[in-house]
DNA sequence: TAGATTGGTGTAAGCGCTTTCATTTTTAAC
DNA sequence: GTTAAAAATGAAAGCGCTTACACCAATCTA
């Protein structure tokens, strides 16, 4: 592999002219730039990222903490993340914290270890004051999904107590008066604050909230399915579902199928966060869009800007949800 | 940051030592690793990645190409690359190509610049040959699904011939003899060879071909339920669908629904890859299995003992997939 | 025309490590 | 107690780049 010094062998020029040229940050002829460009295409000349790293004390590359890898809830949000990173030829070490105190620890030292310029990170774990702290380092960082207000201008996420009194809101003004509601893990924020939203509404429809028909589940299929068989055998009748995600409304769509239920004929549903597949399931589901991509996009320019940038970024927006209207709810 | 310089002086040993100690790689006697270790610890030393990469010319970083980042098929696998390379201290470079040729070439050129120790690669636009000569290079290489004779103990594959195989003499045997295929789209060699198991049970069974009732479409749910459109429109007469994959076949299913079809009463559906969602759906969807986070496991531990390992690995095994019987198709 | 700018370029000192080679210390063998 | 071999350590030369600083020539300014 060519080497800068190779380089500026070829070109008869030094090495900091090469440095210049390829870094194309101060001043060089136009002669000398054509002598050097010339000498590296004749070379197939690259630049090694690591010493530039090294020399330069910038690693052009940003962590990203996210829960998982996986799961149709992160996965747009990397490839956003990945798709602007790149296009700013910088790289994105992606970790997985398993919403774990101690794996989102291990892993954020294991993305500050590696030399990361910058940090995206979502985590559910770790508590504030680490944040907080964290936030005063030189390395910049941006919240996903979380809300601290000493960093507010560093948290992106959506507005989810405002997500869950739409999706409830909506069912409430078609008619339902009996709800249940298939809730989030509880030790997570996003969780609480829809749970919050769907009390609001109840609230201003002057609805009680009836604790033994909100159920815990785990954000996945499978906990919504047993939330649902749950709710089902505890006798309190009801006709609509509010449920704090979409995979857990499909799990519990999939226990009422399972006794012959009929959705919506016997029970309507309301998802949350618009993930793909149960636009093709049957009833389509009723959602309320998370803007995920949005966020992911916001989150990797704001990074850019703040670590590479030569003006700061402006405070980034809360994001707002919307309700998706599909066929999953019946009017009563 | 202290440095291993900070160290040193604090231990009262030469750099060298500090290095043997942190690498643990040559003779130390015990009281002075112990005073390294008390210099490093009262200090918080931690190695500089950059400096050691630049120095022992290792990254310890390992480039992984996919075709999309998101999606229920590579989750899981990057998933399992993650965990695997993070327990061995190193870290996956995530790149997507978006199965365009001009998009995985820029992307491996992407990860070759960053200096990655070795590649995982899933590629479909980039030629054999291309392939063929990366792997000549010193950089470890190892694909995923794909299989290239040449490199044979460096794939990582399915057979995905022997999953469509399985697939549609499933549904032969449940005495279904009208058969349709919505396949993948046909530049991917796995869509390919699934579409060739079908065509091989088919033929087993004595039942001739009707491209008729083949119909290509994108792997995604959104093509599957155009297919299934095409199908249907097509006006010739069938009992069951073999899909090239599960999102198509969720597709598909949503399609009959929406005509008032009934699954699996007027029409059966296999599907193939078993990603967690149809799961939930009603029917619960038959299908093939498809161990992508065993392949990523395999492929992961390959390119650590390549790379990394005194002792080089085996080959790579071809993975068999398997009939996950639930209940889309109706026995005639 | 002397003096001050300015633009363009080169020199060389690092960045924080690894690793070769030489040197010193310890151990073992007699 | 010698002496040779083995073990432990240190000195120093890079790895490929960036960048502060120095320098020289060309261009202005008055």
């Amino acid at each position: 592999m060519a080497t800068i010094y190779d380089v500026s062998i070829l070109a008869g020029v030094s090495l900091a002219t090469v440095s210049r040229v390829v870094n194309n940050n101060a001043k060089v002829s136009d002669k000398t730039r054509k002598k050097v460009h010339d000498a590296m295409e004749q070379l197939g000349y690259r630049p090694n990222n690591i010493a530039q790293s090294l020399a330069s004390n910038r690693s052009n590359s940003i962590g990203v903490l996210v829960s998982q890898l996986d799961g149709p809830y992160y996965g747009p949000m990397m490839r956003q993340i990945e798709a602007v990173l790149r296009g700013a030829n910088k790289h994105a070490i992606f970790a997985a914290g398993h919403s774990d105190a101690e794996q989102e620890q291990e892993a954020m030292d294991f993305l500050l270890n590696r030399g990361c310029d910058a940090l995206i990170v979502d985590v559910e774990a770790l508590s504030d004051e680490y944040l907080v702290k964290l936030s005063q380092s030189k390395t910049p960082l941006v919240l996903i999904n979380r809300h601290i207000e000493a960093l507010r201008d560093r948290c992106v996420h959506l507005d989810n107590v405002q997500g869950g009194y739409l999706a409830t809101r909506y069912v409430l003004e078609q008619g339902h008066t009996r709800l249940a509601f298939i809730a989030g893990p509880h030790e997570k924020l996003d969780a609480r604050d829809r749970l919050t939203g769907y009390r609001k509404a109840l609230d201003e429809f002057g609805i009680k909230f009836d604790a033994k028909l909100c159920c815990e589940g785990d954000y996945h299929e499978e906990g919504g399915y047993q939330a649902m068989q749950h709710l089902l055998d505890a006798g309190r009748p009801f006709t609509c579902v509010v449920c704090a995600n979409d995979q857990m409304a499909s799990g519990a769509i999939a226990a009422c199928m399972e006794r012959g239920l009929k959705v919506p004929g016997d029970i309507s549903f309301v998802g949350f966060d618009n993930i793909p597949f149960p636009r093709y399931i049957s009833p389509k589901l009723t959602t309320i869009s998370n803007p995920i991509e949005a966020m992911g996009l916001a989150a990797a320019s704001w990074i850019l800007r703040q670590t590479y940038g030569e003006t700061p970024p402006s405070a980034t927006p809360v994001f707002q949800p919307e309700l998706i209207e599909r066929e999953s709810v019946r009017k009563l």
